[in-house]
DNA sequence: AAAAATTTTTAGATTTACCTAAAAATTTAA
DNA sequence: TTAAATTTTTAGGTAAATCTAAAAATTTTT
């Protein structure tokens, strides 16, 4: 059994791993918001439980055991989220805090029944992949907006940034997963991109094209 | 703000409240699992923060404050079992204990929506009042079945107890809430109590009556 | 291949929530 | 109204998760 704290360390381990093969201890410090020495001490506890691999100055990476537990967690924060927007009206930019406090409610049965409730889903509201119970899940093959050449279109499916105003943003420009989109054209002077949606056409910056995910039809 | 042990304590002091007039030392270390040195320690910090009044050796109890936050988290707790009975299809002796978690998820709007979604729900699973936003809430007006005289009738609308042993035997009695009851007799030897219900007739030890809650059609 | 910069670890403290053992206060019984 | 029993508090410590400051290792630049 692992505590609050071990879990979001275990995730956070997982989530920088899916950039990097050989996670920092630096980078765990930041994105934890706590310091490289209190990080060090951690992986220690870690790697006494068999939860990570860990060589001084090397970094860490999860073991089996590791990794799936972090899995298990990262269901659970998605499927929460799913909750809080088809059952609770709540926004997709405003369930991630919650989410972060309801991922750590220990019941296996718990989940298995809200997941059955839920119908299921394969995606959370930010378009991530929800692991099944046996933290089974489809490696989705997302292409980043900003990649995309003119005339090339597709489908919104994922955004790689959770913030509130970023989420704000997209959903006051019209670009909600789901929605079909087409690149009209790339602004030389910015980068900024024209997009074409079914009822209108919106321009965003190459900031945000960074963070929207689209599967492809393939180009133009 | 209230760490997660601070809550306990509101919490069961709020309860032992409910019996007694002044709330001793033990009887808090008894319900915690604790020892009454670490609950000295505890009330000291919470009559620091303006949670209860206490003087030494004189028992705590509640400011305004302390007893709001309390019945705020009751509210949570009742409210999680609904959900869990009615939307996850729990029984009612199985949600208890993942309540005691979910009770100190700390979003406000969170509750709120959960409360719409289950229709405002005015008792949980086991009979007990659940307080509206505001902390109010009626007080109901229970009398143990054991009070009762052969002859009276009621509804059974409350336990007060909620171990899973003793629901899951009322369960396979078919004493649940809602059910209308008379009783027929009251055997001298051991004090068991017999009940007619609709369609059968049981026998219940006085133990097992202690702890069901009737709200009474008066005397026969 | 040094020197400089960066990253990571160690050493030593702090805070929170516990604990045990012993002392002090209160309550109950003789 | 003493003595005994019970309750409560104090004193002194432990373990988990943090922190700051300084030392050590690694990486990057010259
Ligand atoms: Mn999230
Ligand atoms: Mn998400
Ligand atoms: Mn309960
Ligand atoms: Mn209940």
């Amino acid at each position: 059994m692992q505590s609050y704290t071990e879990e979001n360390y275990l995730k956070t381990i997982y989530h920088l791993a899916e950039r990097t093969t050989n996670v920092q201890t630096n980078a765990i410090a930041e994105q934890m918001q706590t310091k490289p020495a209190s990080v060090t001490d951690m992986i220690k506890k870690l790697a006494d439980k068999g939860l990570v691999d860990y060589i001084k100055y090397q970094g860490v990476t999860l073991t089996e055991i590791g990794k799936n537990t972090a899995i298990d967690i990262v269901r659970k924060h998605r499927l929460w989220e799913v909750f809080l927007v088809d059952k609770l009206n709540f926004k997709w930019d405003e369930v991630h805090d919650v989410a972060e406090e309801l991922e750590h409610i220990k019941s296996v049965e718990l989940i298995e029944r809200l997941d059955e409730f839920l119908g299921f889903p394969k995606a959370d509201p930010h378009g991530d992949p929800i692991p099944d119970k046996n933290g089974r899940f489809a490696k989705t093959q997302f292409i980043k907006l900003i990649e995309l050449k003119v005339g090339d279109s597709g489908t919104i499916t994922g955004v790689s940034q959770h913030s509130s105003a970023f989420l704000k943003h997209l959903e006051k420009l019209g670009l909600t997963l789901g929605k079909q989109i087409q690149i009209s054209d790339v602004t030389d002077f910015d980068g900024s991109v024209e997009i074409k949606l079914s009822d209108k056409q919106v321009n965003i910056s190459r900031e945000v094209a960074k963070h929207i995910l689209i599967s492809s039809n393939g180009k133009n």
